[in-house]
DNA sequence: GCCAACGTTGGC
DNA sequence: GCCAACGTTGGC
Protein backbone atom coordinates (compact mmCIF):
# COMPACT_ATOMS: atom_id res chain seq x y z
CA UNK A 1 0.00 0.00 0.00
CA UNK A 2 1.07 3.52 -0.58
CA UNK A 3 2.64 5.76 1.96
CA UNK A 4 0.00 8.16 3.00
CA UNK A 5 0.83 11.71 0.71
CA UNK A 6 1.38 15.00 3.00
CA UNK A 7 0.96 18.41 2.31
CA UNK A 8 2.85 20.96 4.18
CA UNK A 9 2.90 24.87 4.57
CA UNK A 10 5.98 26.94 5.46
CA UNK A 11 6.17 30.51 6.69
CA UNK A 12 9.13 32.93 5.40
CA UNK A 13 9.03 36.58 5.82
CA UNK A 14 9.94 38.00 2.41
CA UNK A 15 11.74 40.20 3.75
CA UNK A 16 14.40 37.61 5.24
CA UNK A 17 13.70 34.92 2.27
CA UNK A 18 11.04 34.93 -0.55
CA UNK A 19 9.93 32.66 -2.73
CA UNK A 20 12.04 34.62 -5.45
CA UNK A 21 14.83 34.16 -3.63
CA UNK A 22 14.18 30.65 -3.59
CA UNK A 23 13.73 30.46 -7.47
CA UNK A 24 17.27 32.10 -7.68
CA UNK A 25 19.19 29.81 -5.22
CA UNK A 26 21.67 27.75 -6.71
CA UNK A 27 19.49 24.77 -8.09
CA UNK A 28 16.22 26.11 -7.20
CA UNK A 29 17.09 24.72 -3.54
CA UNK A 30 17.67 25.94 0.23
CA UNK A 31 17.76 24.49 3.20
CA UNK A 32 15.49 25.71 5.73
CA UNK A 33 17.29 26.71 8.59
CA UNK A 34 16.88 28.21 11.41
CA UNK A 35 13.50 27.08 13.04
CA UNK A 36 13.67 26.98 16.53
CA UNK A 37 9.88 25.85 17.72
CA UNK A 38 9.85 22.13 18.45
CA UNK A 39 5.95 21.32 16.98
CA UNK A 40 7.54 22.94 13.58
CA UNK A 41 10.58 21.11 13.96
CA UNK A 42 8.59 17.71 14.41
CA UNK A 43 6.54 18.72 11.12
CA UNK A 44 10.05 18.94 9.50
CA UNK A 45 11.05 15.68 10.92
CA UNK A 46 7.82 13.96 9.02
CA UNK A 47 8.22 15.33 5.47
CA UNK A 48 9.15 12.90 3.27
CA UNK A 49 10.89 13.48 0.04
CA UNK A 50 8.69 14.72 -3.06
CA UNK A 51 6.14 16.20 -1.09
CA UNK A 52 4.36 19.41 -1.41
CA UNK A 53 4.61 22.52 1.06
CA UNK A 54 2.77 26.02 0.34
CA UNK A 55 5.12 29.10 0.32
CA UNK A 56 3.78 31.38 2.71
CA UNK A 57 4.84 35.32 2.86
CA UNK A 58 3.97 36.51 6.64
CA UNK A 59 4.72 40.00 7.67
CA UNK A 60 4.18 41.22 3.87
CA UNK A 61 1.20 43.66 2.65
CA UNK A 62 -0.75 41.80 2.53
CA UNK A 63 0.62 37.99 4.00
CA UNK A 64 0.06 35.94 1.33
CA UNK A 65 0.27 32.26 -0.03
CA UNK A 66 2.77 32.82 -3.27
CA UNK A 67 3.46 29.73 -4.51
CA UNK A 68 4.56 25.79 -4.41
CA UNK A 69 8.04 24.16 -3.07
CA UNK A 70 8.70 20.45 -2.89
CA UNK A 71 10.90 18.67 -0.68
CA UNK A 72 14.01 17.20 -1.82
CA UNK A 73 16.15 16.26 0.95
CA UNK A 74 14.39 14.95 4.44
CA UNK A 75 15.56 16.40 8.15
CA UNK A 76 18.91 16.39 8.98
CA UNK A 77 20.61 18.66 11.86
CA UNK A 78 20.59 22.51 11.25
CA UNK A 79 24.43 23.36 11.08
CA UNK A 80 23.48 27.13 12.30
CA UNK A 81 22.60 25.87 15.74
CA UNK A 82 26.45 25.21 16.26
CA UNK A 83 27.53 28.54 15.43
CA UNK A 84 28.16 31.20 17.94
CA UNK A 85 28.05 33.75 15.24
CA UNK A 86 24.69 32.92 13.85
CA UNK A 87 21.48 34.48 15.19
CA UNK A 88 19.66 30.98 15.55
CA UNK A 89 23.12 29.82 17.64
CA UNK A 90 21.35 27.31 20.40
CA UNK A 91 24.50 27.02 22.98
CA UNK A 92 22.02 24.23 24.94
CA UNK A 93 22.33 22.12 21.78
CA UNK A 94 25.00 19.26 21.80
CA UNK A 95 27.13 18.20 18.87
CA UNK A 96 25.76 14.32 19.23
CA UNK A 97 22.55 15.21 20.02
CA UNK A 98 21.29 17.84 18.05
CA UNK A 99 18.11 19.47 19.16
CA UNK A 100 17.29 21.30 15.34
CA UNK A 101 16.65 20.15 12.21
CA UNK A 102 16.16 21.38 8.78
CA UNK A 103 14.67 20.11 5.49
CA UNK A 104 16.15 20.87 1.83
CA UNK A 105 12.91 22.13 -0.12
CA UNK A 106 12.79 23.36 -4.37
CA UNK A 107 10.81 25.79 -5.86
CA UNK A 108 8.39 24.35 -7.99
CA UNK A 109 6.47 27.32 -9.41
CA UNK A 110 4.44 30.76 -8.31
CA UNK A 111 1.05 31.09 -8.32
CA UNK A 112 -0.39 33.29 -11.12
CA UNK A 113 -1.19 35.67 -7.79
CA UNK A 114 -0.87 35.36 -4.65
CA UNK A 115 -3.19 34.24 -2.20
CA UNK A 116 -3.66 37.03 0.58
CA UNK A 117 -4.36 35.80 3.49
CA UNK A 118 -8.17 37.89 3.77
CA UNK A 119 -8.91 35.68 0.46
CA UNK A 120 -8.14 32.45 2.19
CA UNK A 121 -10.05 33.79 5.30
CA UNK A 122 -13.30 34.07 2.90
CA UNK A 123 -13.31 30.42 1.85
CA UNK A 124 -15.71 28.42 3.99
CA UNK A 125 -14.13 25.37 3.12
CA UNK A 126 -10.70 26.68 4.57
CA UNK A 127 -12.38 27.37 8.25
CA UNK A 128 -10.29 24.61 9.78
CA UNK A 129 -7.19 25.39 8.49
CA UNK A 130 -4.31 26.17 10.65
CA UNK A 131 -3.05 29.10 9.10
CA UNK A 132 -6.03 30.94 9.93
CA UNK A 133 -6.56 30.18 13.56
CA UNK A 134 -6.28 33.12 15.91
CA UNK A 135 -3.36 33.12 17.35
CA UNK A 136 -1.93 30.40 15.32
CA UNK A 137 2.46 31.40 14.58
CA UNK A 138 4.15 27.84 14.17
CA UNK A 139 5.66 28.47 10.75
CA UNK A 140 6.00 24.71 9.62
CA UNK A 141 2.24 23.12 9.47
CA UNK A 142 0.70 20.02 7.65
CA UNK A 143 -2.29 20.78 5.23
CA UNK A 144 -5.08 18.35 4.96
CA UNK A 145 -5.62 16.84 1.28
CA UNK A 146 -8.99 19.16 0.93
CA UNK A 147 -7.66 22.08 1.78
CA UNK A 148 -4.48 21.54 -0.44
CA UNK A 149 -6.79 20.97 -3.45
CA UNK A 150 -8.91 24.02 -2.37
CA UNK A 151 -6.42 26.00 -2.16
CA UNK A 152 -4.76 24.67 -5.64
CA UNK A 153 -8.21 25.71 -7.39
CA UNK A 154 -8.44 28.51 -6.10
CA UNK A 155 -4.74 29.86 -7.37
CA UNK A 156 -6.38 28.69 -10.76
CA UNK A 157 -9.42 30.77 -11.19
CA UNK A 158 -7.50 33.32 -9.13
CA UNK A 159 -5.36 36.16 -11.38
CA UNK A 160 -5.04 38.99 -8.83
C1' DG B 1 3.92 50.87 16.57
C1' DC B 2 0.55 48.07 19.02
C1' DC B 3 -0.72 44.05 21.06
C1' DA B 4 -2.84 39.21 21.33
C1' DA B 5 -1.35 34.83 21.50
C1' DC B 6 1.65 32.11 22.07
C1' DG B 7 6.33 29.16 23.85
C1' DT B 8 10.14 29.12 27.06
C1' DT B 9 12.58 29.92 31.32
C1' DG B 10 13.40 29.71 36.00
C1' DG B 11 12.17 30.63 40.91
C1' DC B 12 9.63 28.48 44.29
C1' DG C 1 4.16 21.18 39.16
C1' DC C 2 2.79 26.02 39.17
C1' DC C 3 3.01 30.30 37.20
C1' DA C 4 4.97 35.05 36.50
C1' DA C 5 8.11 37.16 33.60
C1' DC C 6 9.97 37.45 29.35
C1' DG C 7 10.81 37.04 24.36
C1' DT C 8 8.83 36.15 19.83
C1' DT C 9 5.49 35.90 16.03
C1' DG C 10 2.83 38.11 12.97
C1' DG C 11 -1.64 40.46 11.81
C1' DC C 12 -3.36 44.89 11.89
Amino acid sequence: MAEKQHYWLMKSEPNAFSIDDLARSPKQTTSWDGVRNYQARNFMRAMKAGEQVLFYHSNAQPPCLVGIAEVVKTAYPDATQFDPQDVHYDPGSLPDQPRWDVVDIRFVRKFAAPLSLNLLKEQSSLQGMELLRKGSRLSVQPVSAAEWKEILQLARRHKG
